[in-house]
DNA sequence: GTCTATATCAGGATAGAC
DNA sequence: GTCTATCCTGATATAGAC
């Protein structure tokens, strides 16, 4: 037994239907996804799985918690937290991640759904996502602001109005990119729109 | 009958049900409104309503285009077309949808979860979809050329890309509009924007 | 505590009667 | 052109074996 009271095998089985779970969202989408699919993958049946996570959309929360736990990415941003980079960092780091993305269209493809899924007020994930913009709001605008007492923001940028901007098109380039993948260099857009804010390029 | 073969009275049903469909995946989103729904609010069965549209999805398509062939937006737009505006209409314009789009969080729920859902090569809305972004992005990105020519663009914008900056922050911003209402100003923060790639604001 | 078996319900789609 | 009946698949809940 652990100290939270699930067994070791227990745990071994919860972690291979998350990492499971998440590879088949990314894979077929959330909902084009049945929980027998992961269930029969994981080779146990549906209410097996279900015992450890109540519903699919408990699930499908886990699994996004557990991708944030594990998948906290490389470099500075492990050691120092996202939220902590210095401006600069932070802006790098967005860029850095446009780029990464271009490899994996299956987790854009899952974000990308559920970022605009989760916008129903209902939606399991609506809290979380709530929560992750706000959060990924407040650090570029904090950047932002940080660039601004330096003197190095193009006049007319507003940190709030541009932190906003920023994130839209993080998002929005996903859905030309998966719609036409030859089509547009996401993070060169993104690079793009970020130098125009500022006085000196990144 | 109709010179294409449908009765008149079939023609009238069609009609109710594509309007129906419409209203209620825009209040509801696609996948939430079932078939059976939408017949029941036109008084008729789920089969019934399947005679005159092979498939949920195929009755989705027939909706877009619906829309597309009526809403043709007020003003300028409805004479010229939109991609026959001059540069700075088209610029406008997207403005102004943005600021209408505000009103209706039932038809930008419904365009966010479309555009993204038909990201997927086999989706019922793909085609439609990948055609409708080629044409506004060629669109938007005659625009800036032209703009361009003037001399009217900020150094270091270059259409092709700004163009689907511009896009992006459209969709983007949605999705933050979505979640959080009152967050955000889906207008203002695309004035910004482009405003952002003239040298003189529009 | 972990899982199987089973039951129930809802949605999309089709066949065939009227 | 519309309805009744039916099939299939997926989501969810519960009983109970181990």
């Amino acid at each position: 037994m652990t100290s939270d009271g699930r067994s070791l095998r227990g745990d071994a089985t919860r972690v291979l239907v998350l990492d499971t779970a998440l590879e088949m969202f990314a894979e077929h989408g959330y909902r084009a996804t049945s929980v027998r699919d992961i269930a029969a993958r994981c080779g146990m049946t549906h209410p097996g799985l279900l015992y450890h996570f109540p519903s699919k959309a408990a699930l499908l929360m886990a699994a996004l918690q557990r991708r944030d736990d594990v998948d906290c990415v490389d470099g500075e941003v492990r050691e120092l937290g996202f939220n902590r980079l210095d401006a600069r960092a932070v802006l790098r780091h967005l860029i850095t991640s446009a780029k990464n993305n271009a490899g994996k269209r299956g987790l854009v493809e899952l974000f990308a759904n559920l970022s605009v899924e989760a916008t129903a007020p209902d939606h399991p994930a609506h809290d979380y996502f709530v929560e992750r913009y706000a959060t990924l709001r407040a650090t570029v605008t904090r950047s932002l602001t940080d660039l601004g007492r330096e003197g190095a923001l193009r006049p007319g940028v507003v940190p709030g109005i541009a932190a906003a901007q920023v994130i839209a098109v993080m998002d929005g380039l996903q859905v030309q990119w998966l719609l036409d993948p030859q089509g547009i260099d996401m993070a060169a857009a993104l690079e793009g729109l970020v130098n125009g804010m500022l006085i000196e390029p990144l």
